[in-house]
DNA sequence: GTCTATATCCAGATAGAC
DNA sequence: GTCTATCTGGATATAGAC
């Protein structure tokens, strides 16, 4: 019995998404550049030309990653402003998240590597540059609003928002990487170190 | 007139510094890997085949480049435990100097960014894996030192001092990415903020 | 010491057999 | 759809001229 269409169609998905899965561990270890095709297909344990049937080039696939990172990233954020929540309340709940995710779901922590990694490179395809320019500044913007309905309401040092909201992302970003690094030797740290950054502290 | 032996010497590592100079820059923005000799060359206006004379090879620049990098940061680490300062003064001492350097010292700024990615990355040479792995838990063990010290004081909140050394080189690390990717357009945050998560709040 | 030219190697991508 | 074999380009490293 000949499978039809749309059988065939969700194989090739799912072969599809394998690959983007294994790719995505090794661009987040390796970098682009020193990942090879051949790594891919065979973390993926397929041949070498093979690939080229689910994409056109190493950077297609890098190129994918990239926009998918920013897709679940920028959701994410949208769908915290939109919370009934007061907003040290949402920052406390973002970082216990993030750091859970860093610690628990070694997929979404790539996910947040490869972002990391590409935004420090110079060295990745012009679509991808693109896609980062675009997409880079919504999570920061985000997360100075709601820093600066905290400190409307009192809750939130009054520093300037763009720079907590820095420092919210870039301190993410440093435990990222981190945690990549030394892996196992790797434990979270206590949330509220992060949030005693932000919270005010006559409360 | 023959330039004597030790003038020819001198000539040499002048040029010697020049080329690693060029190097680190190269490598702390588009990463080992996709970093060709030729650049290198290119940027230290030589020939590809002279950079041989000098270095055997790109990977040797590279591990001499990381084996400089924690020479000064791990001197640096030494230096600030031997002050006579309270522990917090140290911490806020670091932070402004550390904040300082990547906003106004570029080369001081490559040589942190190249450790945040030599760290991250998989895809270095044994040799440099080898430095990274005997010299890195210095600066994590001198700020827990530092960090200890002040909270026998009281001056330093209470958490487990490594996860607050831990805190404080991550958020550095993601400082120093952030610097290096939106460059002109970085704008060094208040050093309050980040003194704020390891300063007790009842002072 | 410095350059140009060249050998070697390896990774990306393609072609063609099954 | 999948593999093996091959082409091609580019980067490292070397050799040899000046």
């Amino acid at each position: 019995m000949p499978r039809n269409k749309s059988q065939n169609q969700q194989l090739r998905d799912e072969r599809r998404e394998q690959i983007l899965s294994q790719a995505l561990m090794l661009f987040a270890k390796r970098g682009l550049a020193a990942t090879k095709i051949t790594d891919i297909a065979d973390a993926s344990a397929i041949s070498q030309g093979l690939m080229y049937h689910y994409f056109s080039s190493k950077e297609a696939i890098f190129v994918e990653l990239i926009s998918r990172a920013f897709d679940r990233l920028n959701q994410a954020c949208r769908w915290l402003e939109e919370q009934s929540m007061p907003p040290l309340e949402k920052i406390t709940f973002a970082l216990t998240e993030l750091l859970k995710l860093l610690d628990q779901d070694e997929h979404a922590a790539c996910y947040h590597l490869l972002i990391a990694q590409a935004t420090a490179s110079d060295a990745i395809p012009d679509e991808a540059k693109a896609i980062i320019l675009r997409e880079n500044t919504f999570p920061y913007e985000s997360i100075s609003r709601i820093m600066a309905a905290g400190q409307q309401e009192g809750t939130i040092k009054q520093y300037d928002a763009d720079q907590l909201a820095l420092i919210f992302w870039t301190s993410i970003n440093g435990l990222a990487i981190y945690k990549a690094v030394h892996g196992t030797k790797y434990l979270a740290p206590n949330v509220e170190i992060l949030v005693g950054m932000f919270q005010s502290n006559h409360l």
